[in-house]
DNA sequence: ACTGCTAACTTGACAGTGACAAGATTGGAG
DNA sequence: CTCCAATCTTGTCACTGTCAAGTTAGCAGT
């Protein structure tokens, strides 16, 4: 990562980042406008270009710095001892810490797919994807093959992930994702 | 729908409702351009504002819409005899089927929230999905509350749909959607 | 110190966009 | 046949993303 000190600005590349994140988060990716960013961050309304090239080219790098923090927020859980359903429930508290990123990361309409610092925070975080459910006991997922299991779990908590996110689900499941999370998600790994 | 060339087009509504799918399905819903529809549709850049009210109100109707043929085809497949496993093959198979739709109907940035159509719709779509679960066997879902296990099994199937869609998936699980979420799913409800 | 050099930013412009207001056209009810 | 309300058009505005060209600042070498 190319490290600035401050120039004219400062490091306008990681404030431009903090302020899209911030402005996803409030209103969606959809309505991410880079004039406004700029405005925020009290530059020109043709910085954000300089530093990214294109309105794609800051959601990637977005999208990657996303990666990256699913990718350390998994390793943590794993070196706490946390097994897969810790797993799983770290996915949904990174997914809800960082709504922003994670709104963006899954929409490759959005992106630049060939990114090469994007493709490596993906690989990175499906290596600590991989490596979470290798932690799996054989008899917790029922005898599945486990390439089939790891999918089946990363399928679970994504899917919570996005529908909590989105409001979708019903409010008596209260307001704290991880314990709700934890509810949904083990019985797919609590045994017959 | 017979051809028709009428001076007045018929039904703008229909057509631009087509129109703004297939642009979803081909470019994404952030790209979506009401002036484009317009074009698409031969008519003047201010007419679909007349329909819709504004671009919140096209997309309100094409989730609308969405939720609508969400419910026909779990109604369908219940009524074909299927179970939860079918019932969570079906929701796969709409959101491969309509991805413009599904890609529209979680995102309540870009809806009006409070739009009554769009409130039935939701609601008839949660009652097809809680009628699907229904069926399920207890011994299929292991004891579980079957509120619990009902949003185990709309996670699990959602996560898979987005996360298909998304291109997210490893290739080597093959091009049939239908059959990749059947294994996927599996796990869920297999006896241990 | 001064000379270049390059990265960081600004200024200015252009085509597209969503939204609104006001006018035109139509089908149909009375 | 008249009139009306729904449908659609025209014109306009502020705003956006992107590009081209210019400006400023830090820095290395002499």
């Amino acid at each position: 990562m190319t490290e600035t000190r401050p120039y004219h600005h400062g490091d306008l590349r990681r404030t431009l980042l903090g302020a899209a994140a911030e402005a996803i988060t409030e209103n969606g990716p959809a309505a991410l406008s880079l004039r406004d960013l700029a405005r925020r961050a009290g530059v020109s309304h043709a910085a954000p270009a300089h530093h990214f090239g294109d309105k794609a080219g800051l959601l990637t790098a977005l999208a990657a710095q996303g990666f990256g923090y699913l990718a350390d927020e998994l390793d943590r859980t794993r070196a706490a001892g946390g097994g897969v359903l810790e797993a799983g429930v770290a996915y949904v508290r990174f997914a809800v810490a960082h709504r922003a990123h994670f709104a963006v990361m899954f929409q490759p309409e959005l992106l630049n797919r060939a990114d090469p610092e994007l493709l490596a925070a993906q690989d990175r975080s499906s290596s600590a994807l991989r490596d979470a459910v290798a932690t799996v006991d054989r008899s917790e997922l029922r005898g599945a093959d486990a390439r089939i299991a790891g999918l089946s779990a990363w399928s679970i908590v994504h899917g919570f992930a996005t529908l909590w996110l989105s409001g979708a689900l019903p409010p008596d499941l209260g307001d704290n994702p991880e314990d709700a999370a934890r509810q949904v998600i083990r019985p797919l790994f609590a045994r017959g």
